[in-house]
DNA sequence: GTCTATAGACCGATAGAC
DNA sequence: GTCTATCGGTCTATAGAC
């Protein structure tokens, strides 16, 4: 399951997002981390110093990338001359399904939709002091395209749209997913489906 | 808090929701919830036998109304001479609305958008084995209405009306609601926005 | 039905040898 | 950096007095 060729580290880090995704943060214990990643228990308070800096670290390892990556996509979005709702919302679509194909990428999906739904006062305020500006410029972009939209349906609006993204993304690899699909479609089907359901529900009248 | 004229079982029942909804089930422990419902540690055991049956019973003594009103509101619409889209979804959505403003039932809609953010094998399981059928006679109605709207499609956009549901919900008694408004206006107007979007993403071109 | 007391297991974290 | 061993604390569940 865990790759043994890659460090003590990253196999920890590794294990974590698999066990917490599957677990909880409450759930999973760093005993059965350790042990998923082959590694000693005390290596966990060696190398994180903590359960809870753990946590942390694992989201910032996908993070960081994610956030990077939506900016490019909507600035380049934004760059051209006539843009529309359904490229803004793919430019922060995308992003995350590349991140979804990643190694243990869908683990870390579903670990953020679990984040999300926790309504921990500590992991929410990580996230959205680490990323939240990302969302607001996403925001501000919807805005613009909407601009005879009252403000207070917006924020509605944008929450279901969060909602939808999140409990569609934390399904992946579940049930879902019909035979003879690979898991590439599967995620382009998803994020084409979204785009237009989300872009319509913005759009209502 | 709690409110010492009910009965041992059901203190227990309503620190349990508040707990759950706000640690998660493996986040709180028996010891807290019997500390907060005022009653002795081995009266969980006594009345529930398992902390695992406590979560059971949380969820039946509230789905078994929630689903039944439900389905009243359902039969009303489909009996109706010319249903809307939007009529179903307010007949999905008016009961759990009813259901946050109980005393309680705050907490309880939260617990439930936890449920499913978590793949918790077990829980899902219960929750879908005796209250799936609900869901599915929604569908179908929907479907009916929406007769040129290819199967998998539909799927999908019904996997984004759940999660944006769940998603707003769980958010009631949250930072949203401003200041000077009441619960029931607040609700009243998540619910009035919750069907328009919805309604808008289903009928997408 | 309600209590105390405790069994038996697991937890996160750390000290200290190598 | 990695290990063993262990501390001090928590957990669920239960036995048995009242």
């Amino acid at each position: 399951m865990i790759n043994p060729h890659f460090s003590t580290k990253e196999r920890i880090l590794s294990a974590a997002e698999d066990l917490f995704a599957k677990s909880g943060f409450a759930g999973a214990s760093l005993r059965q981390v350790t042990s998923a990643a082959n590694v000693n228990l005390a290596a966990v308070n060696y190398h994180f110093g903590s359960k809870e800096n753990l946590i942390n670290e694992l989201f910032k390892r996908r993070l960081d990338d994610l956030t990077a990556a939506r900016m490019a996509a909507l600035d380049k979005v934004r760059s051209s001359r006539q843009a529309t709702l359904e490229q803004v919302l793919e430019a922060f679509v995308q992003p995350a399904l590349s991140l979804a194909s990643e190694r243990g990428g869908s683990s870390f999906v579903r670990l953020l939709a679990r984040a999300f739904a926790e309504h921990d006062q500590r992991l929410r305020r990580f996230v959205s002091d680490n990323y939240g500006h990302v969302l607001k410029e996403f925001a501000k972009v919807i805005a613009q395209l909407l601009p005879n939209l009252p403000k207070d349906a917006l924020y509605w609006r944008l929450d279901f749209v969060s909602g939808a993204l999140t409990y569609a993304m934390s399904d992946f690899g579940m049930i879902k997913k019909p035979a003879g699909v690979t898991d590439e479609q599967h995620r382009r089907t998803a994020a084409e489906h979204f785009v237009r359901f989300a872009a319509a529900g913005l759009r209502a009248p």
